[in-house]
DNA sequence: ATTATCTATAGATCTATAGATAATGC
DNA sequence: ATTATCTATAGATCTATAGATAATGC
């Protein structure tokens, strides 16, 4: 059955954007093509008129996932001028983000994997974490720019730890106790 | 080939062993049981006379690499007891470690996939957590026992996210800044 | 414990077709 | 407007692989 141009082009964009959730969700490895396509409301056999492989959607929905936690980062930023690191905090420590992957962060959700893949999708992964890096180095406040930048390199790596941790002991007190912890410490990273 | 129980419970070991290192190395769903069975000098029929399932070495493999863990920061405390924060910092956020998930830490390289698997699972790696960061708590200075506790939590998350994106961008200069910026960071926590 | 086998699944390929797009004709 | 061509998709199929089981041997 042919579609016209513009709607192929629609259905590339669902499958890229189902793919983005479901890789988030369940790993590169844990969710198929077929279901990737279900998922898309379309049949198997059409994801290779748009893809040459799953490692080249891998690699598509990556980038797009990198490049709109960018554009989200950079909102919440700029949606709370005068206190643009805490509400950082505030959008990255929620439960409401731990308890939902396939929306949220791709370094706690696919760190791991992203290191075991092709080099076309750590490159992904290295270009949008300078990006969030590069934001969170606006927001936090510091002596010099290389204090600032540093902070932020540190301050990345506690969000993504925290919310990796949390996701992993999810439904015990501790689980709470990291969000609660990583907060109160960045906020005192931030105020030296 | 019949063995002895001796020999028997040896092989079985090897596997556990074996597995502990290949799922930190590829991923829980990364490795299969023939490769873990080839990795421990047997052949991959064997395997169902030790494990009921797959899964079942799952949570053999993560307790024991908990309970591993523990004990490797166990010692690097008490060998260090005039310095034993810093002692850690160098043990965990060394380029070694960094370069080697084999031998390291599963929740930088599990963490994530420990939060998709059955519950027994989530269980190893929770109560495996609960036990480094008690030692931590124990190796940072702090002003309370809350306090320590609060600060041996956010540091335990900064640690494995630093790991977890030191690794997924290794090879750019951007993964050691994570290893020296983190480290300079928790020495200013544990300063405070 | 080994070797062979079974079964399910996943990535990838192939073929036919609906129907969109382009070329042609009036 | 008609005809011809093109192409995105559905559905079937192929191949490799992984978990699991069965038969065999010592």
């Amino acid at each position: 059955m042919r579609v016209s141009r513009q709607k192929a082009a629609e259905n590339r964009e669902r499958i890229i954007d189902a793919a983005g959730a479901l890789f988030r969700s369940k790993g590169f490895g844990g969710i198929g093509v077929a279901d990737i396509m279900k998922a898309a409301d379309l049949t198997h056999g059409g994801f290779y008129g748009h893809f040459a492989s799953k490692d080249d959607l891998v690699k598509q929905a990556s980038r797009r996932t990198m490049t709109r936690a960018a554009a989200n980062w950079g909102k919440v930023v700029a949606d709370a001028p005068d206190h643009p690191f805490t509400a950082l905090l505030d959008h990255y420590l929620s439960s409401h983000h731990r308890d939902d992957p396939g929306k949220g962060c791709a370094f706690a959700a696919l760190g791991a994997d992203a290191a075991r893949s092709s080099k076309v999708v750590r490159d992904a992964f290295a270009e949008g974490l300078e990006s969030l890096i590069a934001i969170l180095a606006t927001a936090i406040p510091g002596r010099s720019k290389a204090a600032r930048r540093r902070k932020a390199v540190a301050a990345m790596a506690s969000l993504v730890g925290t919310l990796t941790l949390a996701r992993a002991v999810r439904g015990t007190s501790l689980s709470d106790e990291l969000l609660e912890a990583a907060r109160g410490e960045l906020l005192a990273l931030a105020g030296r």
